[in-house]
RNA sequence: GGGGUCGUGGUGCAGCUGGUUAGCACAUCGGCCUGUCAAGCCGAAGGUCGCGGGUUCGAGCCCCGUCGGCCCCGCCA
């Protein structure tokens, strides 16, 4: 390198006319007109129109460069000739007359073209991830990341937060997702795991005297991936004392409008609105529904159980229910379309999917013969619909009607175009079932986690009747993703003792796998609770990507593979001895 | 663990109900061209269709298996 960089290719202006300047970067384009030769000079900042004149001393070499390699130019700045100017370039008035060149590093073409509008398949891009993150799009996107990250420093520290961190390597934690073991070399036989989230480390801060305690930590779960899932990722992890919950919404919703504002510069109403978990499973059918459209779920179970529908009528008297939604201005779906919905509810395990057209204040079609026209208008009340309306309506098990409706809702909004893309909706969810039923464990298992707080007046129920035990728990929910979740913990050591009763865990077994955290509750533990985002979704979100992977610098496959370093591998044999393992095939 | 979908020159795609030399664009290489900005024009090289097996006179196309990408269910306190 022979020279000094003097400014970045994003960095000139007609500010600079007559300058000389040093530039570095990668050649992005390069238009050899047999005369004159146009390169794009390409770095973080932006893109440089680089000309060189046959009579230049460079032009013979110039003439060899090549996408992707890595040069610097000597040059003088020079405005553009009147109608050459690029009003799509933050640089585009000027250009570098160039007068020295300097190869720095010539490139082999590269498997796809870093600088066009078609997009390599992602297997491709995954393997050549460092050629991938030079695209704009994904510049960008870790830009974006970069910018909330400080944001959200800068918040929890002005709030009074302290950013601590803590550690990778820890005990491994039996409820909740599978971990990731370590094996320890010092101790043969005997395994870290890295952290699902710092959850235990947080209330022990608190129990410290911290009282505000923030972190943007990598948590580590050995679960299956999606598109919004990833086995490492990140979370901003919240935990704050002398709390309820009301202190810790008003927290973050000061966050999410200060990330919102300086990020898209949508201005968010506060406070968010909020909905209680039964309410979003009974209307939505979810507990992280999409609120940036309507479309409610109607349950009509008392409606259709007087009617001659005898499928429907059967399913009300076996404990299922009736519900259904309207679709607005459907009515004129064709047969198959109808026959295609349900057989695409039936492929989710419905029994079947019922279509309702809604004439001039009746029902109409094969369906509508089963009601009165009491009945009829009870229906049409119900939905509220209107004519030209279809309902589509579904009778089976409680959760799995509320299940296939809440796909069917989502469906029919993509469907109508009732959602709309730049709309941000933030909803927090709250009053969560504390424990939910496990089949396979044949026991109740926390929804949370097994610190969290159970509402006051639902305390004594723990033992009695698990399954109505309402948590202090909420999550925040945008556009149909949880993007945060937390609790009101348990701060007193008599109530974390009723809670592992209740999940059956033994005395013995909670003294094995949490005595530390029982120990320390004993030794006054403030009120406390906290929340956690999950980072990557949110970057996801706000770069309106369909994918973590793309707000990831170095991600995985949906195999929990990755294609540049192929990870994982096979180890040396002496690293397996020196850790006393041994492979099972 | 299960379901779906994709897999064709370096890259992105096309390839009709299976039928002769597998097309196109970009990239690559060579030539021409002094104002472009994803420059243009002319030309060349480059693939046996992820892999294995099967059906067939004949398979990129059909069937089975397998590997890989992606999406979903289960799973994810």
């Amino acid at each position: 390198m022979k020279w000094k960089r003097t400014h970045n290719c994003g960095a000139l202006s007609s500010q600079n006319i007559d300058q000389h300047v040093v530039l570095m970067g990668w050649v992005a384009s390069r238009r050899d007109h047999g005369g004159i030769i146009f390169i794009d000079l390409r770095d973080r900042w932006g893109l440089t129109q680089i000309n060189i004149r046959p009579e230049s001393a460079v032009y013979e070499e110039a003439k060899k460069l090549r996408n992707e390699w890595v040069v610097a130019f000597k040059g003088v700045v020079e405005s553009r000739p009147e109608g050459m100017m690029n009003k799509n370039l933050a640089t585009g008035e000027i250009e570098v007359l160039a007068t020295e060149l300097e190869v720095l590093n010539a490139a082999s073409a590269p498997p796809f073209n870093v600088f066009a509008e078609n997009v390599a398949s992602e297997d491709i891009r995954l393997k050549y991830r460092y050629l991938d993150l030079r695209r704009q799009e994904m510049q960008d996107n870790l830009i974006l990341r970069h910018r909330v990250a400080q944001l959200v420093r800068t918040y929890f520290s002005e709030q009074g937060f302290l950013e601590i961190e803590t550690p990778f390597l820890m005990k491994s934690t039996p409820e909740g997702a599978r971990d990731f073991l370590v094996p320890s070399r010092l101790w043969r036989g005997k395994f870290y795991a890295l952290p699902q989230s710092p959850q235990t480390y947080k209330q022990l801060l608190m129990i410290a005297g911290f009282d505000r305690y923030f972190q943007i930590v990598r948590c580590f779960r050995d679960e299956d991936l999606r598109a919004d899932r990833q086995p490492e990722f990140t979370q901003i992890d919240i935990e704050m004392s002398f709390v309820d919950e009301e202190d810790i919404f008003e927290i973050m919703e000061g966050l999410m409008a200060r990330v919102l504002r300086e990020t898209l510069d949508i201005e968010i109403e506060r406070p968010f609105p909020r909905i209680s978990y039964d309410e979003a499973m009974r209307q939505y059918g979810s507990d992280r529904p999409d609120l940036r459209f309507v479309l409610k779920l109607v349950d009509v179970s008392n409606i259709v159980k007087f009617s001659d529908f005898n499928i429907l009528v059967q399913a009300v008297h076996a404990g299922k229910i009736v519900a259904g939604i309207c679709a607005p201005g459907c009515a004129g779906y064709s047969r198959k379309q109808q026959d295609d919905l349900a057989a695409w509810a039936r492929q989710r395990g419905a029994s079947g999917l019922i279509a309702i057209k809604i004439g001039a204040g009746v029902l109409e079609g094969s369906a509508a013969k089963f009601f009165t026209e009491e009945q009829a208008r009870a229906m049409i009340e119900a939905f509220d619909a209107r004519e030209g309306d279809m309902l589509f309506i579904c009778g089976d098990e409680r959760d799995l009607t509320r299940q296939i409706l809440a796909e069917l809702r989502i469906e029919m909004a993509k469907r109508l175009g009732l959602i709309d893309e730049k709309r941000m909706s933030l909803t927090w969810v709250v009053d969560f079932p504390l424990f939910e039923w496990s089949p396979e464990r044949d026991r109740y298992v926390a929804l949370h986690h097994p610190f969290t707080s159970p509402l006051p007046q639902d305390e004594e129920k723990m033992t009695t009747d698990p399954e109505h035990v309402r948590a202090r728990a909420y999550d925040l929910v945008l556009n149909g993703l949880e993007i945060a979740g937390g609790s009101i913990r348990i701060s007193q050591q008599h109530v974390q003792q009723k809670m592992f009763e209740a999940l059956r865990i033994s005395p013995a077994e909670a003294e094995s796998k949490f005595g530390f955290l029982l120990e320390a509750l004993k030794y006054g533990a403030p009120p406390h609770g906290g929340i956690a985002f999950g980072f990557d979704r949110l970057i996801m979100v706000l770069a309106g990507c369909q994918s973590i992977r793309d707000v990831i610098a170095f991600p995985k496959t949906a195999s929990a593979t990755s294609l540049m370093d192929g990870a994982p591998s096979e180890v040396d044999i002496d690293q397996l001895i020196e850790l006393g393992l041994q492979i099972k095939k």
